[in-house]
DNA sequence: CTCGGGCCTTCACAGAGGCGAAACAGGCGG
DNA sequence: CCGCCTGTTTCGCCTCTGTGAAGGCCCGAG
């Protein structure tokens, strides 16, 4: 991911927002003002007046902390139906925990109704409609990990890192 | 913990030292020296000449990453169930002693209800409802440590660092 | 263009269980 | 006698799941 850079104390607004977004950004803090410190590890800031190899050093080990992130942000499922994806974690229930293996086996892949279906309900599915439910319920529960369930028109359903990180509320879903 | 100065080139080989120990450090890089560059979040550098604000600014940011990755720790729990964790301890009592070994065991992981059962109570367990009681209390004792039992439904408990994070079903709630 | 119908999304509800937690009782050691 | 550890009971909330029903979106037929 890029690194963004960002003049202080200008441009704070805009570092709040990339802070939100976890966006990789380097802090330009010109000479006099004092630096806006965080523990946050995709963050760093440089005094100016700086050199530019100085700069691209700073960015390159944002570049590559980012890059560690990012691997952190494959999801994984375990056996007990806990999916662990960008450091956080939520429990999944027997029928979306199913229904969550197969999505990762197709992942950034088109799954099919129909294979969710069968692997969601080996014994047959129970009514038309119940494989939509649990897809609504299983994106919701992703949600606050940056996971996203796409839709595919009479095709089926396609997992898929999420725009961003939504706030830890249920509420404000990414459609 | 103390973040220690490190003489760029000159001290080069403390440097290494200071890597493999995992203490945080400030490399001071004198003008026209490039920067020995990591993606390590414990090592930071600055260049010369500097003031000493702006040291203090990078040493504070270091000691507040380390605080994060001494508290990330794995708690340790000794034979006479003496568990510390966070810079405290609390001492356990027997069942809770067994219980705690197999949750830290399985350290942010599921440890099963069932395996959970058989290390509490070896010759038997006593009643159906026992061990959810000493889930409870055992959440109590380990609230002050900053460590959280969370619950994964109908397969067990999980161990790991308590505080904000909040994981919920997003479907009943706010009705 | 407009209408009709798939195809999805989402909400609301209810039954069945899992779990949480308080309250109580017995035992043991100081 | 008091305090701590342990086991038991009980009550009630919350979660999981399937079902019904109310739209929304898109596309082809007319």
């Amino acid at each position: 991911m890029k690194v963004e850079l960002v003049q202080w104390p200008s441009e704070e607004q805009r570092l709040t927002q990339l802070r939100r977004d976890e966006v990789p950004r380097l802090v330009l803090v010109p000479e006099g003002m004092s630096p806006p410190l965080t523990p946050d590890v995709l963050e760093d800031w440089i005094r100016l007046p700086a050199t530019e190899d100085d700069v691209r050093s700073r960015v390159g080990v944002l570049t590559d902390r980012a890059a560690g992130v990012e691997e952190a942000r494959v999801p994984e499922l375990d056996e007990n139906g806990l999916l662990r994806a960008g450091g956080r974690w939520v429990s999944l229930p027997p029928v979306e925990h199913r229904l969550m293996i197969v999505l990762l086996d197709r992942y950034r892949a088109v799954a099919s109704r129909d294979a969710l279906a069968r692997a969601g309900w080996p014994g047959g599915i129970p009514g038309r409609n119940v494989l939509d439910v649990h897809i609504v319920r299983l994106r919701r529960r992703l949600a606050p990990l940056g996971l996203a369930i796409r839709t595919v028109r009479s095709r089926g359903y396609l997992l898929e890192l999420g725009g961003r990180v939504v706030q830890r509320s249920c509420d404000n879903q990414l459609r």
